[in-house]
DNA sequence: GCCAGTCTACCGACCGCCCGGTAGGTTGGC
DNA sequence: GCCAACCTACCGGGCGGTCGGTAGACTGGC
């Protein structure tokens, strides 16, 4: 059960006692897409009412405004990359599967559907200062964990010389920017580019004389 | 066309001789900061005048509008891509060097001043329809430069199974997103940058079961 | 040496529009 | 009858942009 709903809870409730779940996570995920698609101050209240058939007033019976919107979305997908990305690489205790977890996993996600994750990272500025650290923290959190497994591939031989921090940003940025270019109805599929990425990631960042001996190579 | 900014380059002429080409230069230069730090949308006239010690009504004596403000930023920084990057890269013959000299040169300029080039990748949606066909256009023929160079590299050898695509979204990606953790006060020096961030994007697209046999590698 | 005319470089006031948000209903299913 | 689920009508304000004006520097004619 993937909805925007479960970001709910970040926000609190809206006027009195029980609304329709089904209906606000129709309205979080249209406004995810609008946000996307022209960007968060290009997006009116009514765009968004309009989406989801509702009067202006309508929505505001639904949400708290148009700020507690956009950081609904943005914790429903910093929720995602949590529940989808890290916990699952974070069961891995072999620094290169968990690396390769990492990105194949954030791909994966951005070729399903970018509009959170994409919002997530470019939309910071349209945040209220504290919803934006709230934010920011968990991004920086997010690159650090990279940092450091990328730091324990550096530990046991298989990266010499790498920044961690420049390694995990860059790692970071190649998969971000596959929202900007992927198209679902492309010439590339999903596999292939979750794939070749999570390839050139690796590759990117390992030492590269040498084949890799981690019995993890199950690739080309 | 008129505003494609004989201002920008300005250091000296002005095509029409009509207005102080030092001012208009530095109207340019803190729209593009302000629009950096802001974003477009969140950006009003009234922060770029005040900015720059004028009115909004004495702005407009500079320029044509928001827009075409918008458009003359991005079509610099377009400008600066060709002048800096594409051409000297052009005149690289090797398709290694070539490759190290976009990313390199590319990621030295985003460290240097980003906001002009990554307004232009950021605010695109701002645009005109006919002024955004113009700038996605340029842009499509960079990557499409940096595809026939990973290309090149294939029929070399040098790169096995790479889809040249991918490969050149990704490498874009990575040096794009410089802009977004580099800050000039901070632990990593520019040149440190640079050189890793090339580095990775060499290691990335290359075949990695041999040293380089470039007679290009004066790193490290 | 002076003054009329001209031009650049601005400003205060204003316009119409649309924005986010609200007050106060009305409706329909239980 | 109640209350969730909407609506119409409206508000203050800020937006991009315009208009008419003007201070002051700079000409040229006499």
């Amino acid at each position: 059960m993937t909805s925007l709903d479960s970001a709910l809870h970040a926000t609190g409730r809206t006027a009195t006692g029980e609304t329709d779940p089904d209906r606000r996570a129709g309205i979080y995920r249209n406004a995810a897409r609008i946000f996307h698609r022209k960007g968060y101050h290009a997006t009116s209240i009514n765009d968004i009412a309009a989406a989801v058939g509702l009067t202006k007033a309508g929505l505001y019976y639904y949400i708290k405004g148009k700020q507690d919107l956009l950081f609904a979305i943005m914790s429903f997908a910093m929720d995602q990359l949590d529940a989808q990305v890290i916990e699952p690489a974070r069961r891995e205790q072999d620094p290169q599967a968990r690396l390769e977890t990492i990105v194949s996993r954030h791909a994966r996600l951005i070729t399903q559907d970018s509009s959170a994750l994409t919002i997530l990272v470019n939309e910071l500025e349209g945040l209220l200062p504290d919803d934006r650290a709230d934010i920011i923290g968990r991004q920086r959190d997010y690159v650090e964990f990279i940092a450091d497994t990328l730091a324990a591939l550096r530990d046991e031989g298989k990266v010499l010389g790498l920044d961690p921090t420049i390694g995990a940003f860059s790692l970071v940025g190649m998969v971000l920017w596959i929202s900007r270019w992927y198209r679902a109805d492309g010439r590339l599929d999903a596999d292939e580019v979750v794939a070749e990425v999570t390839r050139m990631a690796v590759s990117a960042v390992l030492t590269h004389n040498e084949g890799s001996p981690t019995g993890k190579e199950n690739r080309e």
